[in-house]
DNA sequence: AACTATTTATAAGA
DNA sequence: TTCTTATAAATAGTT
């Protein structure tokens, strides 16, 4: 609070401080007048007294400055910027947008045929870009199944040759049982060949798979009695 | 120079407005203060008084303030909503550009086999809605030509008949050349009809068509021999 | 503006 | 710090 080498100094300015602000009250109320002061001491504390509230007096100060120099700054520099930025994004989108929508077919009436044939060899290309990965992705699936079906099958031979050892011992019905669960979840028994799409690999699913017959096949498929394999992203009906 | 109603007033605010500045500069003389002074008079008349500058004392004034205060204001507001705007706008566009690339069949990485299938469906729709309207516009195109074709016909048809009417008094040989010349163009002669496939009679009338068909009208309405089409990417399994 | 009677501000000391 | 006080300055009314 005494941040002054010498006291007196500081006394001098706070008397004089305190002065000065009651002479501008004094002034404000007695002409009605709007008055602001800011004091910066030498140590850099700040001292206010506003007659009404030192925003108002910056805001209408600046907004006089302002308007005495017309030129300038009305939308600051930084504002301009950012505004330009903005018209160079809606330019950008709205470019995009359109191009999106010829994909889609939507507006085409400013094309040539030439530029529709563009359009449509782009689709064209997209289309089988995409089907091959998509047949990608569903060979991978298949295959993995497939593999995780032939360990099961091999854990379900070896269970059941154990079970016929010990069948001479005790009832056979545990081992029967195990074996009829399986049997039935794999269709076939004892050779399980990972399918090799031959004749039209790009056409199996294409036709009639909407989204809604994809969960409802993938529903079918999932074995419920089997809790250790989670096939949630399973596609493939298993005919 | 005479605001107000009464002079003494006037003088009275000039007089202390006056020993106001005078003790905010020795203020900040002898105090080695930073001192601004803004009063607006009752008319709005802006009288000021800075030890530096107005502006230093205002900024100066303002970052206390500000960083007494964290939040708020630091980017004026407009900046602010201009910036909101700004990442909107890329968000969108970045949506755009990535559905784009995976339309494209560019970054399917992220995708579910569901979603690659929709993917899919939408280029075919796209696909389909594009060449109907490329159809559409060739067959006015070859319409039109036809038009041109028959009315140029039936020129030469009415000169040759003149010339004819002229052979009897002169030679007939300019006539038989334009014939022949026109003849050659048109390929066969006298008739000339508007192509009108008789399987699918409604076909003219489909400029209205709407952008989306189903697969099944898009076969049937596809014609087989319109070499510009290549009918590799069709829709529906063929047997 | 300038003058003046009065009030207020100021600096130094208690 | 606050109070006192002698002195300087400011103020309102007047010319």
């Amino acid at each position: 609070m005494n941040p002054h080498s010498s006291s007196s100094d500081h006394i001098t300015f706070a008397k004089r401080r305190n002065s000065l602000m009651k002479k501008a009250k004094d002034l404000s109320q007695l002409c009605d007048a709007e008055v602001g002061i800011v004091i910066f001491s030498c140590t850099g504390q700040l001292y206010e007294y506003s007659s009404s509230s030192m925003d108002s007096v910056i805001e209408r100060y600046n907004n006089l400055k302002r308007e005495a120099q017309p030129e300038l700054d009305q939308p600051t520099f930084d504002a301009r910027v950012l505004e330009e930025e903005i018209a160079n994004l809606n330019r950008q989108l709205q470019g995009l947008q359109e191009y999106h929508r010829q994909l889609m077919g939507e507006d085409l009436s400013g094309l040539s045929v030439k530029d529709i044939q563009n359009l449509e060899n782009q689709l064209e290309m997209s289309l089988s870009t995409i089907r091959l990965q998509k047949e990608q992705i569903m060979m991978d699936q298949i295959n993995e199944l497939h593999r995780k079906r032939n360990l099961i099958h091999q854990e379900n031979i070896e269970l059941h040759e154990k079970c016929q050892i010990h069948r001479e011992g005790s009832s056979s019905s545990e081992a029967n049982r195990f074996h009829v669960s399986y049997g039935i979840d794999t269709g076939d028994d004892t050779d399980i060949p990972i399918p090799s799409p031959s004749r039209r690999p790009s056409r199996r699913n294409r036709s009639t798979t909407p989204p809604v017959t994809t969960e409802l096949a993938l529903r079918l498929s999932r074995p419920s009695n089997f809790t250790t394999l989670d096939d949630n992203e399973s596609v493939l009906p298993q005919d």
